[in-house]
DNA sequence: CGAAAAATAGACCGTATGGTACCGTTTAGA
DNA sequence: TCTAAACGGTACCATACGGTCTATTTTTCG
């Protein structure tokens, strides 16, 4: 071999298309854009991927996340446990509604539900990080700082109480950017209701006794 | 006059439309193929509205929704709280995740920013409804069966618990269709957990003294 | 009936797209 | 240095779209 399709201008063109997806949206950008942006040509995009949408799946994929890894160690490294909540729904509000995380989901469900692209990035990208916080929620309830449950219920519903709302308007446009002050009252809403759900009052019982 | 365009045919045009559009995603829905399946021409359609974005408008407006009525009725209806609220979970679940409502969000999202659609649509669809749960619960609070807070996010709170992860699902295509059932699950639990936040236990506890 | 209003059908325009093919040029590695 | 792989540029293809225009037909109402 004399020469060699670079893992690195493989990872550009993902870094450029991500950008343009998330500026113009997938429908909307057209390949040419994107061999434009690269100052390429159309042909080294499909040299490296088979399709426009083998290309998102490339972009969806790139923003895996090291999210949870992130935000449980934010959970365990906080003093308190209404803190490390909080900490963990600023954490994952500020990443779900960052540019390209909302592009992502704005994109994939613009697709038609047959290209199976939506399971995928639900499935894999998605539910892989909640996965790790229901994770932690079980072995909190192991120790008994927080009242035993359905560990992924709780999840969703520490997801629906912290993002639904914020996640919601950005997707549909209907907030330029969300204010940084508002992800945090958000998360702090979210932690103290959480906390009222499934906050362990035996255990603090206990110790307000002891 | 001789003729006039008639209110019934543009509600025709909005039904088809919106059936389509439902079907296929608005990008990939053509105004041909909507005139097609009205077996008209597509001049009539621009003779009823000026441009496809127009027409998703009106789409958008027809859905608009006694889904509010709807389900506060269930609220006061039932004869405990926590069933009224299951109740008012599942109604409003129902609607949300029904096919015309996913896709209508799901087309809104992928409209450019700058038509104004999204703001339009959050703020005069999606949050007249939510303001009559958040005055509902306001009701509540001031009555005593629900604890003193913020009634709008008390709503939000309710609507993220119950919604969150189905809505998600549905948007990025990741279930064919939601099973009753795990609606009717869904909304118990949201309404659980909701009580468990907003619920009044000064109250609860007088009527177990008393 | 007869005229005005509206619906139809289809050609048409300009533009754009994803994807392919070709060709001459650059590059890296043996 | 030489050669094969990868590149840029561009033309190309088939298709499709939103939107306009025109000519013809249908409907409705005075």
């Amino acid at each position: 071999m004399v020469r060699t399709k670079s893992d690195e201008k493989r990872r550009e063109i993902i870094r450029v298309a991500a950008a343009t997806f998330e500026e113009l949206g997938y429908d909307r950008t057209s390949m040419l854009t994107i061999a434009e942006r690269m100052r390429g040509s159309k042909q080294t995009l499909y040299n490296y991927f088979a399709s426009k949408e083998e290309l998102l799946r490339a972009v969806l994929a790139f923003d895996v996340g090291d999210v949870a890894d992130q935000a449980l160690e934010e959970l365990y490294a906080a003093k308190s446990l209404r803190n490390g909540l909080a900490r963990l729904g600023e954490v994952y509000l500020a990443r779900q509604l960052a540019p390209l995380a909302i592009s992502n989901i704005r994109n994939v469900a613009t697709l038609p539900a047959e290209s199976g692209i939506g399971e995928d990035f639900y499935q894999n990208i998605l539910c892989v990080a909640w996965k790790r916080v229901a994770d932690a929620f079980r072995k909190l309830m192991v120790e008994g700082k927080l009242r035993r449950a359905d560990p992924w219920l709780a999840a969703m519903h520490f997801k629906g109480l912290a993002l639904q709302d914020l996640l919601e308007r950005q997707l549909l446009n209907a907030t330029k950017r969300t204010d940084p002050k508002e992800i945090t009252a958000a998360a702090k809403h979210a932690a103290d209701a959480f906390l009222r759900i499934y906050g362990n009052e035996e255990a603090n019982a206990k110790k307000a006794q002891g």
